[in-house]
DNA sequence: TAATGTGAATCGTTTCACAGCG
DNA sequence: CGCTGTGAAACGATTCACATTA
């Protein structure tokens, strides 16, 4: 049973892993990758463990194995099919996020309410009003949706997307989004990382376990 | 000495309490701000009572009281002055972001490397070259730095907010920062997110604690 | 020797159970 | 009687210490 926080770290490890072998490098350590991450070498060993025995006791890893053996446990073999609801300047700057595509994240569907300000020729990726979101959720069987929409809009749009069949949704709005037990969410509100931010820097009352 | 996710869950409960009372609510109850944050009552209860007594046991709280001393013991009675680095989309979207102002957050200074290319005609706060950003920071003392820039940069952009004198930076960029001791940083690695999600959803072997 | 892999110990957080108050 | 506040218990995650392997 994998702890959350590990699979947050795994996660982490297979963007920096393919950054790593993209440079031709062959042989990593967990020294190196806590270098690369920040996170300690003995919970990146653990965090592997978790997974089984990659080879290699004794040696470093070897990088691009290392990377495939992550993604597979992970499942992450298979890309992943997102849809984004809320082309606006948060939502086009995620389509146009050139990072994804090479972690298997493909975003092949935007949702707008109104779709016709937006210049949908200028568009890498097809754009659909609003109310199309559930048919096209499930036409595309999009695995996974981004909500970029104001905070009035949240709800309804989740509520959209889940009837469509989503299974996870990343939520860049501030709402509370209510969802059933099989949805998994996770929530980006920003206001309060900068919040936390503030606290921390002026209150040498909070524990700072690095 | 405050639990770090007490602090990332009371920064919300702010900003869920700022809502609550401009619809002019008085009373609430740790069982009510459970439903309108998805935490669970008691560990509210627990949070606000790592600061102290906010008075009224028994009955529900005053949720202004509550708000102000909330606020108070994070040592949020100040604004908190912060810069960005990076005005793109992203960028663009963070300083237009209305919803800021009302939590304290005050954006007041933009650098970005080609400050050619931006209509500053446009822009409601002012902008600078990035060569200035340490200058900026320092003469507006900026506490909070947020990074929206391309990964190279980013690094930089920290060194040069830090050699400033920020306090506290929130990144955007997918690259890891190095940061002397008395920085904190906070990451929010999208890709990383997605990643997480997808195996969430894809994987049976993560624990699930709600 | 330099590295992994892992049971055991430690540490921190959440949840429980309930005393006490309005 | 519903609600807060809080020690104590339970739980989960990280770190330690070290056996093991190239």
């Amino acid at each position: 049973m994998l702890p959350q926080p590990s699979a947050t770290r795994l996660a982490r490890l297979t963007v920096i892993l393919t950054q790593y072998c993209s440079d031709s490098r062959r042989k990593v350590s967990s020294k190196t990758l806590s270098k690369l991450s920040g996170y300690s070498a003995t919970t990146i060993r653990k965090d592997i463990s978790h997974l089984g025995n990659p080879g290699n006791n004794g040696a470093g890893y070897d990088a691009s194995q290392l990377l495939t053996f992550i993604r597979k446990h992970l499942n992450l073999t298979e890309p992943v099919k997102a849809g984004i609801a809320g082309i606006g300047r948060l939502g086009s700057s995620l389509i146009n996020y050139p990072g994804f595509s090479g972690q298997g994240i493909e975003i092949i569907a935007g949702f707008d309410s109104s779709i016709n300000k937006i210049e949908q020729s200028k568009s890498t990726i097809p754009l659909f009003p609003s109310h199309e979101i559930e048919n096209e959720t499930s036409r595309q069987k999009l695995e996974l949706g981004i909500i970029a929409v104001p905070k009035e809009e949240a709800q309804k749009t989740a509520d959209r997307m889940i009837a469509g069949g989503i299974r996870g949704i990343l939520n860049f709005s501030p709402a509370t989004l209510e969802v059933p037990e099989k949805v998994t969410v996770r929530n980006l509100y920003v206001a309060e990382e900068l919040i936390a931010l503030a606290t921390q820097i002026r209150c040498n009352k909070i524990r700072q376990n690095k």
